[in-house]
DNA sequence: AAAATTCAAGACAGATCTGTTCATATTCTG
DNA sequence: CAGAATATGAACAGATCTGTCTTGAATTTT
């Protein structure tokens, strides 16, 4: 049933996730021991005892570091968001190509998510569908990171030129979600490239400011059916 | 923090849960009372006190009818995705149109779905979200509930004449699942019109097996970037 | 009417949960 | 070296968890 550590590569593609940070102080070994359980079985069905137990410390250590098991929550969604965004960012920080480049290339950077045999989904994800209705601590985490996703898809959209930026991030967000829960549940990472696709499909059908790309100007709207 | 029973509607065009059905037995009670609580608390967080407190029953009665809380979970989840199921697909059997139409009007029934204000998001993905590693029988449960869905996808495409009917299938479920992780986020219904018309410009972009659609064909590889 | 099944209410056991306390040990700082 | 902050182990409290059991009442079937 307990698994040990895996995947720890430090500096490396693959550090998306907090847990697979080096270990330094007691607290450092609290987070990452919490974040790999909560995020591999369940916010509720961990208790602290389990923690504690992988962070090889005391419970006087966790709640002196933690005023209760729900700000350790917080804690490590903050953290996890953070590590993941750094990575994530960071691989597209790297494409020098234009926005469309950089839009599409969105979806290879999660198939290697997704391919990581230590991959359990978004967390944001796993934690509103846990929680769901009444916490609004969890909800308000998972908004803000949220938000930084749909901030930065919004700026790619506006260099592209598009007639409506906010509307390109929500259908990309809809994409990048669909895509993480697709392959969470089947553990098939090509569920990537399946939304990549529709990306593809979505920026040719789409007319431009400058109208820079080849395919004809279609209207959004229901106008066939 | 308790919440009463809404949405009640025998029959109505909005009863996709289980927990909405009318009570008869002692049986009956006790799953709606899960239902309702599973689904809108989590799995792990709702003790069975609780259920049986709503059901207005026994803990003894709830154990006769089911040996363990696990086998509840499977039950509520057997039943939850009934019910949707048949709500989901009744609706779509309704429209008469070709089948790109109801490849559509998939997602104006995502949005009733969706501005309910009992929506809390998909069981199966908010269950496999709470349990992740290690419970294979919930994992189980949500692949065959998408089973049902790919498998009408699927017959949709082929009456399309898609090229990939398969690829089709999947791609519609990246839409919805997108569409329901982002509605449950944002409480925001109109995701299913993002999504929808993501799946207008797939199905525009897509060459047909008798070129009946106007569009130019497009091959769905990576041609340009 | 009698018998059998179902149900309600609650006490109970044993485990586990979050969180506290306290004495001690370690480590960092001045 | 002295003192301050931090880490640790272990026991403890009180609540809650799943699951069992008993007793008696209601309901249905024979």
């Amino acid at each position: 049933m307990d698994d040990g550590v895996q995947g720890f590569c430090p500096n490396g593609p693959l550090d998306w996730s907090f847990a697979a940070q080096p270990a330094t102080s007691a607290r450092d070994r609290i987070m990452r021991a919490a974040s790999h359980l909560f995020c591999n079985h369940g916010f509720s069905a961990t208790g602290v005892d389990t923690i504690i137990a992988r962070a090889e410390t005391a419970k006087a250590t966790l709640y002196h570091h933690f005023t209760s098991k729900e700000e350790l929550i917080a804690a490590v969604l903050e953290a996890e968001g953070e590590t993941w965004r750094r990575w994530f960012f960071g691989r597209l920080a790297r494409i020098e190509g234009p926005a469309r480049v950089r839009l599409l290339v969105v979806f290879d950077v999660l198939h290697d998510w997704f391919a990581d045999p230590a991959f359990y989904g978004c967390p944001f994800i796993n934690a509103v569908a846990e929680f769901d209705t009444g916490n609004d601590a969890v909800r308000a985490a998972a908004a803000r990171h949220k938000e930084h996703l749909l901030t930065w898809l919004k700026a790619q959209a506006i260099e592209l030129d598009a007639p409506d930026a906010a509307e390109v991030a929500r259908s990309f967000a809809v994409l990048i979600d669909g895509a993480i829960v697709a392959a969470q549940h089947s553990r098939d990472p090509s569920f990537a490239l399946t939304a990549r696709r529709l990306a593809e499909g979505y920026l040719d059908g789409m007319p431009l400011g400058r109208g820079a790309r080849g395919a004809a100007p279609r209207g959004p709207g229901k106008s066939a059916v």
